[in-house]
DNA sequence: ATAGGGTTAG
């Protein structure tokens, strides 16, 4: 069967491949399964094979071996449409030819792709019943599944049940947690491995990813040194996962470095990862430098480059440059999705723009979201426009969002025109309503320890302190004639309670930290759920100038870099 | 003796 194999490694498209197997037919030796197995398990995942020819000549078998049902499975699980595999896998557990150890891993590496929740555990129990239960790459396969459909829980309980573990064990849920809004857990896993076994490549880019989210650049920097110092392949993803650290943890020019002195060759995924970098940073004429570039590099801009181009548009103000590159797209064949569509709508709300916002997405071929709703609302709060704020939450209420946000905006509007009998009316929906209240919380690093804060948060050993310095502020900020006019964010209150309201926001608790502790002297403070926006800056502008700090804050979207009483993002928000 | 873990996105 060696023979087999060699021939079939050389052949480099499907023509070869049809005249192999007519040979191997002349021959007779396609009548062997083991041969006939090898042929399909190559059609059916190779790049030269063809899954569609491959599944013709397994229904010719009347009756297929093990390994042939394999082939078809493993195919299955790697196309387009992997929950074919698992339809596979049900009709050959019904025949006397039973599932072996590798058809449920590859049934389960179809579940993890087409994200079936429920076939998981199903398959769960057949690992155990068959008695595969003691296969570690098995169960490594298993945890992986649980944690792609994001049943997490049972991903780590997979974990702690295994009583082996190989490296690829900690790096399935390492990076299982990175990638399911779990970082804080991820990076405790990393450096619980770190006591246990030595971390590869695999594992520094879920560590990294973990680092990204948090916006740590301290821990960043930790496992950066980490890979120079045990020599780790600094292949193109590794790079890749470097530099997007660095970007969202606010040091951009270090980004910049590793993106100009990287060794191996740049892909899409690096000049997008780098175009996005500067984006956040509000730097717009660099990424569209960039993004020019990378085409005159032999990389053609992809759908994701575009995004990021216009990203930078809309964080620099470049409206024009921004809708030049929308219609682009069209031009150049590279497709739109509903983030094209919510960009522009950001980028043209943004500058006042609502009505050409509207009509972006009313020209939107598919459905618009909840997100792209939530940045038009976002946009006619800012420029006072109640009647689209009106019309737009009319489809939020419609598509069945129940996001505190939403009302909060609302009510806020109202709020901001002095028409508290609407504010009442808001208040009073949410509450009748189901609505969700989701808490913004913020990470910052100081002297390489993270902490977290949350809205009204009490938990930290010192919050005593931050409280008091946080009336301080407020106190300072009065002085200057302030007061928390404006502050009325994500609180349910009427206009006597304003200002009070200052002390909840959880980037405020962080930046006040971030005073009391002052071994840093920046401050970075994440907020995953909430923009920074109009009371946020008038509030951390003047305590930058007060406490004559840095402070530099990441939101969803950009970096505000808070300076002398001044914010380096543009400011038409 | 064919298998498990991986980077970018409003």
């Amino acid at each position: 069967m060696a023979y087999v194999d060699s021939l079939l490694s050389k052949c480099t498209s499907f023509s070869q491949l049809k005249q192999l197997q007519a040979h191997l037919v002349t021959t007779g030796i396609f009548q062997f399964y083991t041969c006939r197995a090898k042929f399909l398990d190559f059609c059916a995942v190779s790049s030269a094979g063809n899954l569609p020819y491959a599944a013709y000549i397994f229904r010719s078998i009347t009756f297929p071996y093990k390994n042939e049902w394999n082939a078809i499975i493993r195919g299955l699980a790697q196309s387009p449409k992997p929950i074919d595999a698992v339809t596979f896998y049900v009709s050959m557990s019904r025949l006397p030819c039973k599932p072996d150890a590798l058809t449920c891993s590859f049934t389960l590496k179809a579940c993890a792709r087409a994200l079936a929740r429920s076939e998981t555990p199903q398959l769960h129990a057949h690992v155990i019943r068959f008695g595969f239960a003691s296969d570690v790459l098995l169960r490594t396969t298993l945890l992986d599944a649980y944690s792609k459909c994001g049943d997490l829980d049972y991903a780590c309980q997979a974990f702690d049940e295994m009583d082996v573990r190989d490296i690829a064990s900690w790096n399935a849920l390492i990076a299982g947690l990175a990638q399911g809004n779990r970082p804080t857990e991820a990076l405790q896993l990393y450096k619980k491995m770190r006591e246990n076994m030595e971390p590869n490549e695999v594992t520094v880019l879920g560590a990294l990813s973990a680092c990204s989210q948090l916006g740590v650049n301290k821990e960043g920097d930790r496992v950066h040194e980490y890979i120079k110092s045990r020599n780790l392949d600094c292949n193109v993803i590794v790079c890749n996962a470097i530099i997007d650290m660095y970007a969202k943890c606010g040091l951009v020019r270090k980004a910049y470095e590793v993106f100009n002195e990287m060794k191996c060759s740049r892909t899409h995924v690096t000049w997008n990862t780098m175009i996005m970098a500067l984006a956040m940073y509000g730097d717009g004429e660099q990424a569209l430098e960039l993004f020019e570039k990378m085409g005159q590099t032999g990389i053609e801009p992809d759908s994701v480059s575009y995004l990021a181009a216009i990203c930078a548009c809309n964080h620099a103000g470049m409206v024009d440059d921004g809708m030049k590159l929308f219609d682009a797209m069209d031009r150049c064949g590279v497709s739109k999705n509903v983030k094209h569509y919510g960009s522009m709508v950001d980028l043209l709300g943004r500058s006042g723009r609502l009505d050409e916002a509207y009509k972006i997405v009313e020209s939107m071929p598919t459905v618009p979201d909840v997100v792209l709703w939530q940045t038009l609302l976002g946009a006619s709060k800012t420029y006072g426009n109640v009647e689209m704020a009106e019309t737009v939450s009319k489809k939020l209420v419609e598509m069945g969002s129940n996001h505190c946000g939403d009302f909060v905006l609302l009510s806020n509007l109202y709020a901001a025109q002095g028409r508290w009998h609407d504010v009442k009316r808001v208040r009073e929906a949410m509450k009748g309503q189901d609505v969700k209240k989701v808490p913004g919380f913020s990470y910052i690093e100081v002297g390489g320890t993270i902490y977290k804060f949350m809205n009204g948060d009490m938990n930290h050993p010192k919050w005593k302190e931050i409280y008091w310095k946080l009336d301080e502020i407020l106190l300072r900020i009065r002085e200057y004639g302030y007061v928390a006019e404006t502050n009325y964010v994500c609180h349910d209150i009427g206009p006597e309670e304003k200002e009070n309201a200052l002390c909840y926001h959880s980037e405020k608790l962080a930046v006040a930290f971030g005073l009391i502790s002052t071994q840093d002297g920046t401050c970075i403070s994440v907020n995953k759920n909430l923009r920074i926006c109009g009371d946020c800056h008038v509030v951390i502008k003047l305590i930058s100038k007060i406490y004559e700090r840095e402070i530099i804050v990441r939101d969803r979207t950009r970096f505000h870099r808070f300076k002398n009483g001044a914010c380096s993002c543009k400011e038409y928000w």
